[in-house]
DNA sequence: CATGAATGAGGTTTCATTCAT
DNA sequence: CATGAATGAAACCTCATTCAT
């Protein structure tokens, strides 16, 4: 009795609350949430203003389904990252960030770690909720890796802050500044060796140690 | 002729256009362009909303020029980093790191580099000129450091945008953060020993060398 | 598949740019543009403030618009004028003038004579387009039918500019002065014998001619 | 006790109302009332705008002043035509048309017949004033003349209101219209032989009668 | 379901008016 | 007297939201 013609419409019907999300994530990292116009969301989604709210009870019910939708995958991917725990901190250290370029920083997903930065001031319950499901054990996950790395005497001591900061920090902001200024020269794609120098300097130091210089 | 009231007067007037756009900077950085009212930053300002039109024509005016007079000390603190190249090329990048801290990333006009960061794409003109004025000659300067130390063989080979990522990026992003989440658990200040371990682990690297590994 | 009331719809949407358009005209023409307010015009069309913006970009997109349209009937009309062009200049001019009179001098397009007197100063670019389509035009219509006269020795020789005055300017600020003091007392209607008067007075003179004089 | 400076300056202090008042309406004719802003005006007179409350109470207030101004010297120009009333109608309404033109319609006064077709919708108790001790008795000037013409048998038989107009409209008309044109093609100076055609064609009629046909 | 015309609260902007100097 | 910075009411304009179709 299901023509395919209502089978295609039953998909359409199912797949419009993501279309929706979709455009409206893309339009709010473009140009934030309140510069953000619902006539513009719906003129990219292909649909009418009205039809948004089919779906969602407003602008801020939209914004607010937008992130959690991109917090969902988000767990999921920092949770894959604690299956894989491993005893190596180096090579744990080295799976986490290049799994998190990989599945976050060079996706879409980026645009969400935009948001949470540009919008957090308007949000503030978006923002601590984000913050306990995603930002938190992120966190905590690095910071047991180096911790770890730090007990076992592979990684030099110090501030486990400042060095979580220093292997992370520089892919996030990567991943935000390529959001945020598709227009300027920045916006080149990342170089090849790109992960290579990354982890060579931070794991050897910026330095030339002197047994390398012999060698060279 | 010119009573004392007459001198607070003045001074009131001129001090003026600095008032209103302190006030807008503060909004804009804490809300954003579009989220910002104008009644917002009149109040924080202490006058009326019709006098921000006495000294600026439009919002959008408001912004630029805050953004403006936020440029001047920015392209000053960047030349001033240019007067200290030495030959050194650990003293001067840590030189030129701590620097940038003290004088932009610590102070209020990180809220600048959280604004470039969130109204790019709503300000592309602003962008342009902000990336060929200050992000431009701020990145040939770190670049003509870290090149200058590795064709001393100071610095190890490896990818000099990689690197500059690297030694820049974990201050820029720390300076953004700590705009927007004035209201999150990372607001937390900048721990003492920040900056011994960034600059020990930047240099010498994550991995403990055998050679101190022995000492232990 | 269209029911009547879609039908009733649809003609309210086709009618409404015309009918905000009527709406503003009339208010323009008795307080003039800029002591119009948009409110007013929305209230007087039935509909509110927001709505004229669905239609006409800015306050001045509608009084451009408004004139606009009033144009175009003028441009008719006085083209219908030019094609009425016969051999005697006598019934000719008479002709003309009350086809002016009742086809725009004592219609609602007069209003925009009015508004052309009142606005131009604040709107040149409209007055010269107006008087380039519209003025002039009739001017030139007027102006071949005085000289055609005077050249067939039809009509007494004379500068044609002050003719052309003398037989246009009575009807013109009767159309105006309509516009502007319905309130005063000059606003009574054309008498009966206006036209009968002012065409025994224009071809014959007020002066009894000598033959006449006698046959009182 | 007075030195000359203090003439000076009291001659100064006594003209500014008047110059005020020129400055206002200058911008009133120009633009109408509520088109002008007082900034303008002050800055027209040369005064701050604070000065102009010194003397007028408010923007009305000056636009009433304005007007009171305008119309004494206009009713002192009717009174001045009443007085020149002879017996011969021909060469009175001759010198009335004549001395209005050149002592209203060709001078700044004119302005006030502008601002009163345009502004008359916004203060019709200031439209019933000037009806009324201006307009009236210049209309009621008019038509005495007129209808002792015709009960003298020395003007055609009509309506006299008819006459009236045609008279008067053009003259009123081509004053309204160099101020409301200035920039126009139409603001060039009356032509020479303006007056002479109009009381040709106005006295002894557009046509050319059959004796002066006969002449030719 | 989907539409898009209509709404009106709330933002930006203007400018007549005030008042401390 | 004169100033002009400051005010705030009221205008213009935007856009999230609703609802008849």
């Amino acid at each position: 009795m299901t023509t395919p013609d209502t089978h295609r419409r039953q998909r359409r019907k199912d797949a419009r609350p993501a279309e929706l999300a979709a455009a409206a994530m893309a339009l709010f990292v473009e140009k934030g949430f309140a510069a953000t116009r619902l006539d513009d969301v719906a003129s990219r989604a292909g649909v009418s203003k009205g039809t948004l709210y089919l779906y969602f009870d407003s602008k801020e019910a939209l914004f607010r389904s937008v992130i959690e939708e991109s917090i969902v995958p988000m767990i999921g991917e920092v949770e894959a990252m604690v299956e894989r725990l491993g005893d190596d901190p180096v090579r744990l250290l080295r799976a986490l960030l290049e799994f998190w370029w990989a599945q976050i920083g060079s996706t879409h997903l980026a645009g969400t770690c935009k948001l949470m930065l540009c919008e957090a001031g308007n949000f503030p319950e978006v923002a601590m909720y984000l913050n306990e499901r995603v930002i938190g054990p992120w966190h905590m996950l690095l910071n047991r890796v180096i911790e770890a790395g730090m007990t076992k005497g592979v990684f030099r001591q110090g501030n486990p802050e400042s060095v979580r900061q220093m292997v992370f920090y520089p892919l996030l902001m990567q991943a935000v500044w390529q959001c945020s200024l598709p227009v300027c020269s920045s916006a080149r794609p990342m170089p090849e060796n790109y992960f290579d120098t990354f982890f060579d300097v931070l794991f050897r130091g910026l330095l030339v140690e002197p047994s390398e210089e012999t060698q060279r």
